[in-house]
RNA sequence: GGGCGGGUAGCUCAGUCGGGAGAGCACUGGCCUUACAAGCCAGGGGUCACAGGUUCGAUCCCUGUUCCGCCUACCA
């Protein structure tokens, strides 16, 4: 790429698209499987195929990228696997509300052609995300993207179902179930979210059979569903409950129905709940189910798959649930069977996709049994085979495992994977087969009928590290990157999918599916609240990537990525950010001015020159990479961002850079000096773009084609090899140095603004008396840095020096500083100036002298502690006899 | 009901071994200093939720209280 000079500002819009395609093409993105090297694998969490981009996927997506880019660089075969999920319900409802557009439904098309249209949506909009991604600058390997529904996971998901009915672990069963009346579908009990609602409680008079006939005594049972009793099939009071316990075995009259029902003894039944007596729905009620099968009560469902009342309802059919409540309500009081109607604040369940509260029905579904799949599981994770991070949700993980109920996974439902299941309608036989059935395996009988019912979609989610690659096929996709090495999800799919994938992975292929999980935040808005479309503080990330560069706020994201933490993104953040991206923008840009002339040589190290800020630099910049490596290594993102970022602005920025303008502009320099600091400096910079890349990789790659380089140099930044942390660099002795400077330069620019001095105005002389010989030496062979960054003509440094008459002084931790400025100073301000720092000086002393004076201290606490403070007691004293001396001689 | 996380500067948050409280943003003052005003220099600002305890010493460890958030659960 040809030289150029740099704009003023970076503009992102201007090479993103560029840098991504130029990626593509090199083929960087592909994994390589090179036996030599290690292997390092990440199978991404697959965004709904109705999805586009929401600010939680650029979070998620940019810690994959980051840890995939890395591990890249650090010379690992590295995959990063991308594909997308089916979701059923979701992409059905999509398709569905298209056809209703055109005045279709779903049933007028039937199956076949139904399916078929999913399919078509699916080509032409099924790939909105992917192409999100991009723009965010994921380096998946798009060649091996994959969809839940395609050939290969389908014949997965088959073969897992029907070895798992062989073994048993796979039952068909008349249950109760959640059922969503709008999406017409049974779904699993993570699938229902319970939400705290006001509502009531209905106190109903059941009268009591007497002697054959409906006596004026009754019971008075409590409910919030009143509709519901037109399904119960007995009453149940506590058999300890000494004012009910005689009537067990009686009957009551179902007011309403005219229906006599049981009165049974159940422990189930708290005394102390309402009126003690509960109502018993088995077909309505998942408490209430288990209480009937207990006593062989029937089953009466009264409503119809949309929740509206069916036949058993007798006159309320044909009405919904709501409308039957208001009836009946009214019905009972009408009949007197009403005592009263209490306000009640209690939890609903609500479908998680479409909102509709759940009807808990009974009905023919498949289930998963868990327990026997949980078990391995658990010990996978207790065992460290799997490590979750931050380890927190281990308490969480097993507490759901332990208490694991089975899973429902048949939906009813038409887009999806299809139980492979047929009904031989001649000997009753199930067959379940990894082929289609066409004869009964048990009677050979041809009459057969296939399940219509589909699969949770979770259940392919449940296999996707191995069905994705290739499984059950032997691929070397399966040899080289399972296990994978890194799940990275959101804390709300750990049961959901985390776990589910744990249990099949070891059930499967007798592996963990990955060894590590690092679980990240939700990303909240600036106040703290959940983002949601109806709160309308929904942040599109695509929107700010466009405002602000994708880099920006995939750094924002990164920085505020702090182990068990929600993110509240405040858009000042990513501004901020931004505003970072500029400055490395232009610190390139003061560099490649200052490396026009800069062509890199073999030369010895022992023939360069570096100068002290150089040796400075190298040995920050060692520090700074075993920053971010041991930050990258234990997931701290948002310490591995804050080190980059510190350590660019305020170590290189603010200090070398400043310093080397002395060298570079120096016309005295020799060739080897200069060269000995730009090469300096355009290592540091290169090794600076290599750490920030995987967060930001748009400007990183954009001006690192910029830099001189060795030839034979690789053609991107991405497959450029990670900086090493080298022990030689570390230069302790620099390091001090450039403290000390930095102190002194500290000192003088903060008493240059206390008397509002303007930065523009050379201080023709400062005078620094220093106790230390060491700290003399190094200020005085260093006076050209203190000249420079200070704006100071001349220095004169020295121990123990009269304040010349007319002086500003100041005093810190090395000595005193006098600026002569007669004429100049106001000597009644200058007093209160020194006044103050004597009030804080004494006030820190007495602190330490409080310590000092506490026997049991010096006593008890280590010696190294006692001679801090005793060191910080006489330089604070010696401080302050200074300052005050100082204040003495003001007139002088 | 059970569990988890949190309460540190005006805001959002760091704080790894218990030993002089930090960052970013915001704010104040001064500067268009030949990379950058999306910038530079300097500064102000905290009873580390509250109460006890352990310790020579607690933001940090223990106990309790309180407030907030989340997860989970078969009290109708």
């Amino acid at each position: 790429m040809a030289k150029q000079t740099l704009e003023k500002v970076y503009d992102p819009q201007a090479c993103e698209k560029r840098w991504y395609e130029f990626w593509e093409q090199q083929g960087v993105f592909r994994a390589a499987m090179n036996s030599g090297k290690p292997s390092y694998s990440i199978v991404i969490p697959p965004p709904n195929v109705t999805g586009s981009l929401h600010i939680g996927h650029a979070l998620n997506n940019t810690l994959q990228d980051i840890m995939v880019r890395h591990k890249r660089m650090q010379g690992y075969n590295t995959l990063w696997i991308f594909g997308t999920d089916h979701a059923g319900i979701a992409t059905q409802n999509v398709v569905e509300r298209q056809l209703a557009a055109q005045g279709l439904n779903r049933q007028q098309l039937g199956r076949e052609d139904f399916i078929r249209r999913v399919w078509e949506w699916r080509k032409e909009s099924g790939n909105i995300i992917t192409k999100q991604l991009k723009l965010l600058g994921a380096s998946c390997d798009w060649e091996r993207e994959r969809f839940t529904m395609d050939e290969g996971l389908s014949r997965a998901v088959r073969q897992v179902f029907a070895r798992l009915y062989q073994e048993g672990l796979i039952y068909r069963g008349n249950y109760i179930v959640n059922w969503c009346p709008r999406c017409a579908t049974a779904l699993s009990d993570l699938e229902v979210e319970f939400e705290e609602r006001n509502g009531h409680l209905y106190h109903i008079r059941y009268p009591l059979i007497i002697a054959g006939a409906e006596s004026q005594e009754y019971l008075i049972v409590a409910t919030t569903r009143p509709e519901t009793m037109l399904g119960d099939t007995a009453v149940a009071v506590n058999p300890d409950d000494e004012r009910y316990n005689k009537w067990i075995g009686q009957k009551v009259l179902l007011p309403l129905c005219q229906r006599e029902i049981p009165i049974i003894g159940d422990s189930y039944v708290d005394p102390a709940f309402g009126t003690g007596c509960l109502k018993v729905t088995p077909a309505h009620d998942a408490n209430d189910f288990e209480i009937g099968k207990r006593y062989q009560l029937p089953q009466v469902v009264v409503m119809n798959i949309d929740a509206t009342m069916n036949k058993e309802a007798g006159v309320y059919q044909g009405l919904t649930r709501e409308e039957c409540r208001k009836k009946v309500s009214h019905d009972l009081e009408q009949g007197g069977y009403l005592e009263k109607i209490e306000d009640y604040r209690h939890a609903v369940g609500h479908c998680y996709r479409c909102k509709t509260v759940i009807e808990p029905t009974v009905s023919q579904q498949w289930f998963l049994r868990m327990k026997d799949l949980a078990q391995p599981a658990i010990d996978a994770v207790r065992e460290k085979k799997v490590q979750l991070i931050p380890s927190h949700w281990e308490a969480t993980y097993f507490d759901w495992m332990l208490n694991i109920r089975d899973w429902c996974i048949s939906r009813q439902i038409w887009w999806g994977h299809r139980i492979p299941a047929w009904y031989c309608k001649d000997c009753g036989h199930i067959n379940v087969h990894l082929e289609d059935v066409t004869a009964c395996q048990k009677c050979a009988g041809k009459n057969l009928d296939a399940e219509t019912d589909v699969l949770d979609t979770w259940f392919s989610s449940a296999l996707w590290p191995f069905s994705t690659m290739g499984w059950p096929d032997k691929t070397k996709e399966m040899e080289f990157f399972y296990p994978t090495s890194l799940l990275v999800t959101s804390f709300d799919i750990l049961f959901f999918w985390v776990a589910r994938m744990i249990m099949l992975g070891l059930k499967f292929r007798g592996q963990v599916p990955f060894h590590q999980v690092y679980i990240h935040a939700l990303v909240r808005d600036a106040e703290g609240r959940k983002m949601s479309k109806s709160k309308g503080n929904v942040v599109d990330p695509l929107t700010k990537m466009e405002e602000y560069g994708t880099d920006a706020l995939r750094f924002t994201l990164t920085s505020l990525t702090a182990q068990g933490r929600d993110i509240c993104l405040d858009e000042k953040r990513i501004e901020g950010y931004r505003n970072f991206m500029n400055k490395i923008w232009n610190a390139a840009r003061f560099s490649l001015l200052n490396l026009e002339d800069f062509s890199c040589q073999d030369m010895a190290n022992n023939a360069l020159e570096f100068t002290l800020a150089d040796v400075w630099i190298l040995s920050a910049l060692q520090r700074l990479i075993a920053d971010a490596d041991s930050a990258l290594a234990e997931y701290r993102f948002n310490d591995y961002a804050g080190a980059l970022y510190h350590f660019f602005w305020h170590e290189f920025c603010d200090w070398y850079l400043e310093m080397i303008k002395l060298r570079l502009n120096d016309p005295q320099a020799t060739k080897i000096q200069r060269y000995s600091t730009q090469l300096t400096l355009v290592t540091v910079l290169e090794q600076c773009l290599c750490l920030l890349h995987p967060i930001v990789p748009f400007i990183s790659e954009e001006i690192w084609q910029q830099l001189p380089r060795k030839n034979g140099h690789v053609a991107s930044i991405m497959i450029t090899p990670w900086p090493k942390f080298e022990e030689r660099l570390i230069n302790k002795e620099a390091e001090a140095r450039i403290d000390t400077i930095k102190e002194v330069v500290g000192a003088i620019r903060n008493l240059r603004a206390e008397l509002n001095l303007s930065p523009a105005m050379v201080l023709p002389k400062v005078l620094l008396s220093l106790g230390n010989i060491k700290v003399r030496e190094i200020l005085r062979a260093h006076e050209a840095y203190l000249r420079s960054l200070c704006k100071v003509g001349q220095f004169e440094i020295g121990t123990g020096l009269t304040r010349p008459s007319g002086s500003i002084s100041a005093v810190d931790q090395y000595g005193e500083i006098f600026l002569p400025l007669a004429g100049v100073m106001d000597i009644g301000q200058e007093i209160q100036r020194l006044q103050k720092a004597v009030n804080q000086t004494k006030e820190e002393l007495e602190k330490v002298e409080g310590k000092l004076n506490n026997p049991a201290f010096v006593e008890k606490a280590p010696a190294v502690v006692v001679e801090k403070e005793q060191l910080r007691r006489s330089e604070l004293q010696e401080k302050l006899s200074k300052l005050l001396s100082n204040i003495d001689k003001i007139r002088l």
